[in-house]
Parts: structure tokens; sequence; C-alpha cells
DNA sequence: AATGAATGAGCGTTCATTCAT
DNA sequence: TATGAATGAACGCTCATTCAT
């Protein structure tokens, strides 16, 4: 039950969002009441929450394993990373968007540990892209904290646009942007 | 009064989000009375609507100004997009993030406008790019819609985390995107 | 029509209990909606406050005033005092059950102020009664503290009963009651 | 069990009030489920009744057993009768509170009962004092129910203010209540 | 003897909105 | 131009209670 009023809230708060969707809406969909959801849930901001901690977690998860790879040198991993956040669009997209929108109504006990999360998973990229600098498998002249917010902005972004199904598959859209940052980052003579 | 309930409305959607803000809470910063709201707007709604409106003319207008200048060619046009993007931020920037949030609360019957002149803003751009191409400007050998997506996610990012008064100004900040972006699309020998 | 929900409330505060009525009932009473109610509370427990508020002031400016009145002695006025509170029965009856019985249900931040002023009320009281005896006009060898709760657990006891229609009259009781209490403080040979 | 929850429950239902305390917090105070209270209660209003019963039971039976000391005189007795009271309040100082401040919320079917066993308290006591007086131990020239009535407010209210750890002992106020009576009723020459 | 899942009704409160003045 | 009183619908949440296990 509390797996099924979280999947239908994810659906209802990505179409609507956390303030304008009721309890009364998802408890409708589900066919429950609203007892049963206050049974599973102290109130709407921690199933919000759970919301958050649950994607931020799923990326974080998935980044580590990507770093951890040694078999993988840095271009490799970037693209993996790239690929990835790109490609959970299919799972998670609407977590994601969530994500990015709700942030403001998590509540501050909780708001704490979300945002050193969503910060350790930037500090992380840009360790990767400072590490292969270092090993001189990546040129670059610019600020890496820069290059890797204009990464992220471009990755994150296509939660807004970017259609899984569409023209452009998942791995034709993190090669176009893997090679614009590798090449955009390279040094010039 | 009119233009102050529209400045404190922006403040307090911006901090608060919209359906967050209550009416009450506007005019009360005010010092008037919701009587005094509804002499102004027709509802809630129009004054969203408005503040979307405000804010994507502004971005046409500038847009549309940078690209008739003759005296520019293509990469000065692109930079000049860049910065004015970035560069609004330093008034802007609650206007900004508004309209990318509370997209979801305009009424349908606005919609439709709005997101017109937003898919305008980017067909703009993208044209400007594959003009820059055709010109032999720039080099490119990617499809132009993802990079000018991408191109647009860098920059919309920013409204999130940039600080225009911190270690990194607007123009070097449009230098580093502008590099990233020209140096990333050229063809490869 | 602030002051008729307030007499409504006391009505049903009185009959059913605080916590028990709801404001439905209040304002469907007055043929109003709740939103009506809002507009002159902050909220149930600030109505209550004010019920508290009014009760135990009118008490100590009643009692402010006979103690002051210098043409009665430390008799009369303890007489007036005591009529006073069986008196007051007629009009507020209500209200005294109520501030006896849901002062529990007064928000902290007033709940200070009222205690103070229902102590002062007793503290005058015992102030009657020892200058009484200063004067000599009681005779009296009890804790004065002891004596001056009882007197008040006496009167305050007959909002629980007594009915000022009834046989026995208020200045019947009154009357009981004084000869009681002056009679029964006296120093015995 | 059932001993459990009815001495929590005293507790809480003194602290907050029968309508303010819910079974969840009784369950949870207790570390069970609500289910167990089920088994062990109708509902919730069937706890109450069981706390008044017992408590006025408790008074009607050491009431009795006073009253059926042939040793004792009548002064005697309601010295007895007097120190009862007030010394009870060691062990049932909540739920005489609860007794008289819950009244409101039993049951109307068990409401006769109490009513009943609580006016018998009281005439019991009215019936001392008129055989006091026809013995010729007491002088009075007063209403006997006003004095009873007096009594008892002035014992009962006792309940919510008397410390048996304070500086005056039960002992002591029962003492001087007594003399305050029985001085207090006596004939004037 | 006790649990865990669920209900359904109701609660206090907030809100956008209306409208006579 | 602006106010003040009022509405009505909805909201998040709590509660006593039920019942199969």
């Amino acid at each position: 039950m509390k797996e099924k009023i979280i999947n239908t809230s994810i659906h209802l708060f990505d179409k609507k969002g956390f303030t304008e969707t009721s309890l009364q809406e998802i408890v409708e969909e589900l066919g429950v009441t609203k007892g049963t959801f206050y049974y599973y849930f102290k109130n709407k901001q921690e199933l919000l929450t759970d919301i958050h901690l649950e994607f931020i977690e799923f990326l974080l998860r998935n980044q580590n394993a990507i770093l951890s790879d040694d078999t993988k040198d840095s271009e490799e991993k970037l693209r993996s990373m790239i690929y990835m956040v790109i490609h959970s669009i299919k799972d998670r997209k609407k977590s994601a968007r969530i994500f990015f929108r709700e942030m403001r109504n998590i509540g501050s006990d909780y708001m704490e540990q979300i945002v050193q999360k969503r910060d350790q998973f930037r500090v992380n990229l840009q360790t990767l892209v400072e590490d292969g600098v270092e090993k001189g498998e990546f040129e670059m002249d610019l600020d890496a904290d820069m290059v890797t917010r204009g990464i992220l902005g471009m990755t994150n972004w296509s939660y807004y646009w970017f259609d899984p199904d569409g023209d452009v598959s998942a791995e034709k859209l993190t090669s176009i942007y893997l090679k614009i940052i590798l090449n955009g980052i390279r040094k010039q003579e």
C-alpha cells in the first residue's frame, strides 16, 4: 500500500504540483480513504521527503557505482554519468521534476540532509572532471566549478523536454553532450 | 499600485511559490485589503499570467534587438544572447524562476500564448546557431535542436545557482559558456 | 456579530464543553458560515480566551469597586463580595463554569495573564480578611490563606447548584455563608 | 492490563481532559495497540464511566463506614468525613478532578446511576448534620441543605489547590474547616 | 489476548472570491 | 479607489471504532 501511495503521488505531484494535489485526490485514485494515508505517513510533507530521498539516493548510488568502476577511464566515467542522468528519465523523469521543483516544500529537518546529498552529487562530478584533467585525459583551462554546473544544467534540463522514445535516443544525446563538453573545455592553441 | 502588487507578488511567489502564497499575504505586505487586489486583477491567475508575459516578452524583446543588430556577426550575437540571459539574473532572477516553476498554474487560455512565445525564443536561438553554421562561422556536425537545448539548459540553470555578485562575474561566465559551446560543437578532424 | 458569536459560544461551551463544541455548531446556530467566525477571531482558542478575560476582569472590577468603597466596614465589604460572586450567577453562571472548567484549553501565552488575575482576586479577598482582623472587626485565630480558600470554595461551588430563582434567594444564601464565615473564624473562649 | 489502562487514563484525563486525550495517546503510553483497548472496553465512554463509578463508590463506601461507626458521635463523624474527602486527595486527586469536570461526557445510561450516587453522598452528609442538631450536638438555625452544600464546596474545592505535602497537613486543614463549620452554624445569642 | 490495517465522519483552519458601500 | 463583511468549498489532519487474523 505504501508503495502504491508513493507511486500515485509521484504521478500526481508531477502533473499538478505538490501543493496543488490534495490528499483526497491521491487516495481517491487508489480507492482508499484518508485515514489509510495517515496510517502510512505522518503527514503530506513526509511523503514528499520520501520521494526526494529515494530519488537523490538513487542518483548517488549509481554515481558511486560508476566512480568505483576501475575498468573505466575518466572519459568513460563521464559518459556513463551523463548517460545515467539522461537515461534515468525513463523511470524517474517524474521524480526528477518533483525533486527540482518541490524542494521548497520539504520540512526544514530533512532539507539539510537532502541539500547535502544534492551537493554531494555535484561535487562528485566536479571531482571526476578535475581528476580527468590531472590525469591528462581532459584538457581544460576553465573553472571546474562553472564547467560542472554547465554540465548539470544541460543534463538536468533534459528532464523538461527529452523524450526517450523520440527521434533521438538517450545514447545519441549522451554522445552529443559528451562531445560538446570534452571538446568544449579543451585548451585552445 | 498595480505595479506594487506585481513586485511584491514576484518576491513572494519566488520565495514561497505561487499556490503557497495567499492573497492575504500579498495585500498584508502592502498594507491594503483584498478588495484592492480585485480592483486591479480579475483573479490570482491573471496576476501570474501578467508576470509570465512580462518576463517572456522582455526576453523576446532583447533577443530581437540582438538578432537585428547588423553590426554583429553570429558569434557576437550568440555571446550577447548568452550574456543577456545570464545577466538578466540581476533584475529578473525571481521572475525567471517563477516562469520556469509555475508554468503549470497558468490558465489554459493564456497557456498557449506563453508556450508559443517560449518556443519562439528557443527557435530563434536555434536559427541563430544554424545561420552561424551556414555562414561558416560555426563548425558543427551535431543536431542543432539538441545543441540549442543544451545551451538553454546551461544558461537557464544558472538561475538556480548563479550569484552575479560572487567571485565569477556574468561576463566571465558568459565567456566560459560561449567557449564551451563554440568549441564544443566544432567538427573534429 | 462578534458579540453574538461570543454569546452563542458561552451557551454552547457551558452546555457541551469547549472541545466538545464544534465551530460548525456555533456558526450554524447563528446562521452564518465558518469563514465569518474566522473574520472575527484568529482561532477557537482566542474565543475562549476572550470569554475568560471578560469574566475575570468583570470579577476584579466589581471587587475593586467594593474594596474602595469607604462607606463600608470590613464586614459589609465581605458581605458585598460574597453577594457579588453568588449574585453574578444570574448573568454569568455559564461564563463562570466555563472559566473553572476550561482553563486547560487556554493558550499558554494568555494563561499566565489569566492565572495572575485569578490569583489577584483571591489575594484581594485574603487581604480583606486580614484587614478585618487587624481592625478588630473579625476575630480569628486561623490561617488566613486556608480560610480564604474555604470562602472561595463555598461561593464558587454555588455555580454548580445554586438556582437564583429557587426557594432560597441570593441575599439569603449570602447571609448564611457570611454568618458561617464570620462566626466560624471567631476565636473560641 | 485493564487496571493499567485505567491508571494511565486517569493520569492523562486529569492532565489534558477526557475529550482532549486520544485513545492513541493512552495506548502509546502503555506500548500496546488500540485493538487491545477495545478488547477490555466497549468504548471510550465506558472507560470514563468506570473511573467515575470507582470514585463515587469509594467515597460512598468510606462514608458508610464512618456513618455506621457507633463509637463516634456526630462531631467525630463529621470530622472523619471532612478528613476523608481532603485526605483522599493523596490517592484520588486526579479521579476527583475528572469526576467533577467530566460528568458531561458520561453516556446517559450510566449518568442517572452516577448522579444518584453523587446525590446520595450529599444527602448522607446532610442527614448527619441534621442528626447532630437533633441530638443537641450541633447548634444550628440555618438551612441544612445550604449548609451541607457549603461544606461540600469548601472540601471539594480543595482538590484544585490543596497540596497534602505542603506546609499545611490534611489533619490541620480538616480541623480548620471543621471549626469553621461547627462554630459557624451555631445559633447566636 | 492482542495486532494491524482500514474506515468514515468530523474538525479547525485557510483560501480565493464577491459585493454593497 | 478602496474597504469590510461574508461566503462556500476545500484542505490537511485526527479520531473513535471495526474486524479479520
